[in-house]
DNA sequence: CTATTAATTCGTATGTTTGCGACATACAAA
DNA sequence: TTTGTATGTCGCAAACATACGAATTAATAG
């Protein structure tokens, strides 16, 4: 976190984080994979993807920092799956936002 | 954007690059500002930050690029405002992103 | 015990974002 | 024209993100 984001609302910050989380394809890919099954494999992940293994596991780590979702090993195995706690709470703070009202624009703006 | 990212769905790269205009809270911020406002001249929002001049222009010229903002030259003055539009746009990729079905997950997942 | 296999961490290279001071532009008033 | 004011751009430095090969860890099979 760069210094001066500390300066902004917790919720300004808390919300930045969460976008953060869906500012790369590959993270959204992998949340989308763990929506459409329950059988969620590290390796299987990795197959999917375009990028090395190395790669994804950090973006496995990222997710998984953010408490996103959850890993269990399982043998030689590691199974990941979606939090959906943490899911609902933050389409929660997306829906707040986007719920937000807008006052009608007063100036023209084209450019 | 780094050359991996065109390897995925343009869905994913499109909503990736959404979800990075709210991954500041500065611009977290100003989209706030320009939402409760009709008013919205540039140097009022720079003041109303815990930022530079230099710094808000910055922010200000990345959601021009995105097109989620506009902005008016009124004499010595900026007005910004919303585009609506993109707003609008950018909500239904989201809505589309948590409207997403979410199967059961089939791990304990503790960590 | 020793391979084998899956997953992660480490180290490193490269690219991107953030932040700001200094400079440039552009309009307005004196 | 000169001066002042509001904006925006440039160039730099620091912080952060992305990507991957190599080394490491950890469980299992032989």
């Amino acid at each position: 976190m760069y210094a001066k984001t500390e300066d902004f609302d917790l919720e300004l910050q808390d919300l930045a984080q969460a976008a953060k989380l869906f500012s790369h394809p590959a993270r959204l890919a992998i949340i989308r994979l763990l929506a459409a099954r329950n059988t969620c494999i590290s390796g299987d992940i990795a197959n999917e993807l375009p990028l090395s293994r190395a790669t994804v596991c950090q973006h496995l780590q990222e997710l998984k920092n953010a408490r996103l979702i959850r890993g269990e090993i399982s043998g030689l195995n590691v199974n990941y799956c979606l939090n959906v706690e943490k899911w609902s709470a933050i389409k929660k703070q997306f829906e707040a936002l986007f719920d937000m009202e807008i006052q009608d624009v007063n100036c023209i703006c084209i450019n």
